[in-house]
DNA sequence: ATGCCGGGTGGAACCCGA
């Protein structure tokens, strides 16, 4: 079982390298982010051509997530049952079944919230956004349910995930508030399946079209996958495919992939 | 080189992202 996750920066933009990416890749789950575009503006005909149903959350103009599977899936939340007045398209939860656990995965799509700049209701917005994640996600792991978290996090988790931690000093993903609400779920058991499966420094997920990032290698690792234990002994690969973020016209995120013995 | 790019929106001396 592969998932892959994937802030596109539009999908209409991106299309193109969603397919291309997808043809090779071949993952059984997409777990997209940044669609910028409402449901019914979706490429829907170009994925089911490649196989795989979509399942979307969008919203003008900015945010939006969807899920692509090769399986039929039921989605089980679109907003986060503890923020229901959110207006934002951030979420998506699904459940999976794999055959060496016999409770189904709850597999969640998020896009966290920037939060920039930090000492304004943006910021404010986000840490609320990551505390009622967690005490939605807490809720569940308590439960015992295999869970599994992709997403653009929005977070630095601390400073060996960015080039330069002092340019990031001020920022909201790697602001001391951020990284103690992500620690929250860490704390809890979750493993940060990048991070722990990778050796190196500069595993980065992401590099700012502003000032050369991608040419200089000046990247942050803030796309992950959280795991629960029983998940984590399943990891058998975690890979960030490089390739994407160097075509013409990329997202400034490039693909992380996950693939679990099931 | 975070006023620097590159999306969307609407027709911007705009908005957003990270």
């Amino acid at each position: 079982m592969k998932i892959a996750t994937w802030n596109v920066n539009s999908v209409n933009a991106r299309i193109e390298h969603l397919v291309k990416f997808i043809k090779k890749d071949q993952s059984d789950i997409y777990l997209i982010q940044e669609l910028k575009c409402i449901n019914e503006s979706f490429p829907y005909q170009e994925i089911e051509k490649l196989g795989y149903i979509s399942y979307v959350e969008g919203q003008k103009a900015w945010n939006g997530v969807a899920i692509l599977s090769k399986k039929k899936l039921k989605i089980l939340n679109r907003k986060l049952p503890t923020f229901n007045e959110d207006v934002q398209s951030r979420l998506l939860e699904t459940e999976i079944k794999i055959n060496k656990i016999k409770k189904p995965i709850k597999l969640f799509c998020i896009y966290l919230p920037n939060g920039n700049p930090i000492e304004t209701e943006k910021f404010d917005y986000k840490i609320k956004w990551m505390n009622k994640f967690n005490e939605y996600i807490l809720n569940l792991y308590e439960k015992n349910n295999p869970i599994i978290i992709g997403g653009d996090f929005n977070v630095i988790p601390t400073d060996e995930d960015v080039y330069s931690p002092e340019n990031f000093k001020n920022d909201a993903c790697a602001h001391p508030k951020t990284r103690e609400q992500y620690r929250i779920l860490i704390n809890k058991g979750f493993t940060d399946a990048v991070k722990f499966f990778l050796d190196g420094k500069t595993n980065w997920t992401f590099w700012g079209y502003r000032g050369g990032g991608w040419q200089k290698g000046n990247g942050l690792r803030i796309d992950h996958f959280l795991t629960t234990p029983e998940i984590t002994d399943l990891i058998k690969e975690v890979k960030i495919n490089r390739e994407p973020r160097g075509w013409e016209k990329a997202s400034d995120h490039t693909p992380v992939t996950l693939e679990i013995r099931d």
